[in-house]
DNA sequence: GGGCAGTGCGCATCT
DNA sequence: CGCACTGCCC
């Protein structure tokens, strides 16, 4: 192995010798590289088998990749290494363990849907108001607690509102034991609950894993942190790598004091900083560094670009609105690909909410520009994917009430709520599940002891569906898994179900096709079989699958960048409200890592980054104004270039020319002793950006310039009544052009 | 039981 | 504006 690559100090990390280690680095400085390193070397040089590594990543799609990076490395399989995330480490551990767990070991685990359906359920069961008490609500105060390690009877009933929470909270874990289901919490949960209550167990896992690696370690929560102690209780060499800065997961549980706690747990921890930045040019970190430093509480550090390239300044751009921005994005890359050698995987483009992906994408649509869009429940959510798995669950374990009230009259079979109350009542009243009932049904008919209960209508569908259940339970240990699946979409005429209640014939088709997908992804599982492709469906998101071949354009949340690089990177909607989040801007805290998302985005670029904003965007059917984000002040105005409007500009060289370019001075007054931001109207120039005509000339167009010649539009302008418009010519580059002075011929 | 129209609210970020 | 939930009627 060659540790040429790394310097000094990584190379003291990668080679530390055993005990605690804390590697404590910013952006871009090798922290990951340092822990593929690392493992590479306990199994090459120290002989490890990889049977005794843990390593934890925060998404599978980083445990994939490193799995493959430290096999390339060494030069052999890892096969036996423990590689994942939190959630899929102790899914694994919950399965072998299971015998010492209120489930059993071929529990499913609920996606967010079905949990939330649950706690609908009790509430209406229980009379609650869900006004009052809305489902959502309480059940992240359920999913708090179990990411703080306090079940349902130790939750604190001080309030009639923790006392409703806690009954919901009961009646909740019930329901779950009762289908054998765990939702994501839970994972965490009962890992945690059994290395604590079974010391023989947690030293058998602690005697496995002789090292225990993590990555992203600000991110961690209590049931986290706790779950590393444990696992790393017998050997004591548990390696963390993290940057406080870039703690973005709070909202979950995560808490960077971890990092605090780490260091008391473990006195004689050896602690690494790594300074150099291998990442970005030094104009994106002055700049990252300087809106990160006005975080309190943390420790302040330098980031220095190791490639020694100063860089292009950040260019930010300000629309008109918010389709225009996402337009100003899609036509800077089709430009930069266009007459750059730039390609498509090498751009992202980053944001606060899924919702903002959208005028993105139709922005791409339109100019024919491909992309890849990452997350957003696009697959996984989608009804007809549900419905499918939901047979399976039911296949996998035919006591699973939940997925059987899901299916059962999916496609429509004329068995309302009303048969279905009857159904489960019956199913408790005789002790069994509605799964075993409806079997008893199909294959006893008339001798079964169930048959009277039911309306002879209904008795017939019942009974058909339990013969068709049987068959498929018959099936399931001789059929490979698409075959399965096939059997199942072809019993219920699922295709023909999608065909009558889809609105559209490209909504069908659509629907169609993730059906499709779906039975292309059960191959992968041929060998696996049905447990863990459950798993699996509910454990890789939508987060982990990032289409690797395909050379486009990324498009993706703040969170889902972590850790990732780009050469050129946008981080749009940068407005209040937006960036930050209109619901973080009453809690300090909150507010504090909304900046340290923007940090983390601004370290994703390796050489260019663009930032935009929009003067209105639409909502709700309508647009309102919008305030430029107040992290934006933060930027030195020698890191920075403002394009998009006149105003701007105008503004930005005068402020320039006034006190040096320094943006701080400059906004001055909003910045005085009291410590409060106000003034965010930095770029905003009265009254310039209504047009009052319209346009003549588009992004895209080909015009003639008198005497520059031949050029492409990027963007125009009215102000004043006059169109300035950008445009970069064939011969003399980028260019103003005001439209009313200059005789410009368009050319398409 | 199912399909319809009428009402109301916007449930961040992810496993 | 668009979806989720409600209440009404066949
Ligand atoms: N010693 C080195 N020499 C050259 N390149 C390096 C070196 N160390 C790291 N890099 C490169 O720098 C980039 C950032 O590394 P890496 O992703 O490991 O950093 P990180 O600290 O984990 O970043 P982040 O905290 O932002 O996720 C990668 O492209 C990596 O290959």
């Amino acid at each position: 192995m060659q540790l040429d690559h790394l310097n000094q100090k990584q190379k003291a990390a990668v080679t530390a010798p055993s005990g605690p280690v804390l590697v404590l680095a910013g952006p871009g400085s090798g922290k990951t590289r340092v822990l593929t390193h690392r493992i590479a070397y306990l199994v090459q040089q120290l002989g490890i088998a990889p049977f005794h590594i843990l390593a934890v990543t925060f998404t599978n799609k980083a445990a994939q990749q490193m799995q493959v990076r430290v096999e390339s490395m060494v030069g052999e399989s890892m096969r036996g290494i423990w590689m994942g995330t939190f959630h899929s480490s102790c899914a694994r551990i919950l399965r072998r363990e299971a015998a010492y767990l209120p489930f059993d070991s071929n529990y499913v685990i609920l996606d967010s849907d079905d949990q939330i359906g649950i706690v609908k359920n009790i509430l209406k069961e229980e009379n609650i108001n869900d006004k009052q008490f809305r489902p959502y609500t309480v059940h992240s105060d359920i999913s708090n607690a179990k990411n703080n390690l306090v079940g349902p009877d130790e939750l604190s009933v001080d309030t009639q509102r923790e006392k409703v929470t806690q009954r919901v909270y009961q009646r909740y874990q019930q329901t779950l034991f009762a289908n054998n289901a765990l939702d994501f919490d839970d994972l965490l949960f009962w890992s945690v609950k059994l290395l604590n209550e079974h010391p023989a167990v947690r030293d058998a896992y602690a005697r496995q894993f002789e090292h225990v690696l993590v990555d992203e370690f600000q991110d961690t929560n209590l049931v986290q942190y706790a779950l590393l102690n444990h696992l790393a209780s017998y050997h004591g060499n548990i390696f963390v790598v993290g940057d406080e800065d870039q703690s973005i997961y709070r909202w979950r549980g995560a808490d960077y004091r971890n990092v605090l706690r780490f260091e008391k747990d473990y006195p004689n921890a050896k602690k690494i900083l790594l300074e150099e930045n291998y990442r970005s040019t030094q104009v994106i970190l002055n700049a990252a560094t300087q809106v990160i430093n006005r975080n309190s509480n943390r420790t302040i550090k330098d980031l220095r670009a190791a490639r020694e390239i100063e860089g292009n300044k950040i260019i930010l751009h300000e629309a008109y609105d918010d389709r225009d921005e996402a337009v100003f994005v899609v036509d800077t890359i089709r430009r930069l690909m266009d007459h750059g050698n730039a390609k498509g995987s090498d751009f992202a483009v980053m944001y606060r909410t899924n919702a903002q992906s959208r005028l993105l994408e139709e922005a791409f649509l339109k100019s024919g520009l491909d992309y890849k869009l990452v997350g957003a429940q696009r697959f996984y959510g989608r009804l007809e994917i549900k419905d499918l798995i939901a047979y399976l669950r039911l296949i996998h374990n035919p006591a699973d009430e939940l997925s059987f009230s899901r299916i059962i009259n999916t496609p429509k079979r004329g068995i309302g709520p009303k048969t279905l109350q009857d159904l489960l009542a019956a199913a408790h009243a005789a002790n069994i599940s509605p799964g075993e009932l409806v079997l008893s049904l199909g294959l006893e008919g008339d001798k079964s002891e169930h048959w009277g209960h039911f309306a002879s209508r209904n008795l017939n569908t019942l009974a058909f569906f339990g013969r068709q259940f049987a068959g498929w339970l018959d099936a399931r240990n001789d059929l490979h898994l698409p075959e399965l699946l096939d059997m199942v979409i072809e019993d219920i005429a699922y295709e023909q179900y999608l065909e009558e209640n889809s609105s559209t014939r490209e909504n069908a088709t659509d629907r169609m096709a993730n059906v499709h997908e779906l039975r292309r992804l059960t191959y992968e599982y041929e060998e696996a079989g049905l447990e863990v492709f459950l798993e699996n469906m509910a454990l890789v998101s939508d987060q982990d699958t990032l289409p690797e071949a395909a050379d486009a354009p990324t498009l993706l949340t703040l969170h889902a960048a972590k850790g990732l690089e780009f050469s050129t990177v946008f981080l749009v909607g940068l407005d209040q409200e937006i960036l930050p989040h209109s619901r973080s801007l009453f809690e300090p805290e909150e507010l504090a890592e909304e900046r340290r998302l923007f940090y983390v985005g601004m370290t994703r670029a390796e050489n260019q980054l663009y930032i935009t904003r929009a003067d209105r965007r639409s909502g709700y059917g309508s647009y309102s104004d919008c305030e430029p984000s107040e992290f934006l002040k933060d930027i030195p105005l020698e890191c920075l270039e403002v394009a998009g409007r006149p105003g701007s500009t105008r503004h930005h060289h005068r402020a320039a020319g006034s006190s040096g370019g320094d943006w701080n001075q400059y906004v001055g007054p909003q910045r005085g002793a009291s410590g409060i931001n106000t003034g965010t109207r930095v770029f905003r120039v009265p009254g310039a950006n209504r047009p009052e005509t319209e346009k003549k000339y588009h992004p895209g167009m080909r015009v003639r310039h008198p005497s520059w010649g031949e050029g492409i539009v990027l963007d125009s302008r009215v102000y004043d009544e006059e169109e300035t418009v950008d445009i970069t010519f064939e011969d003399v580059g980028f260019k103003k052009v005001l439209a009313s002075i200059v005789r410009l011929e368009i050319l398409d």
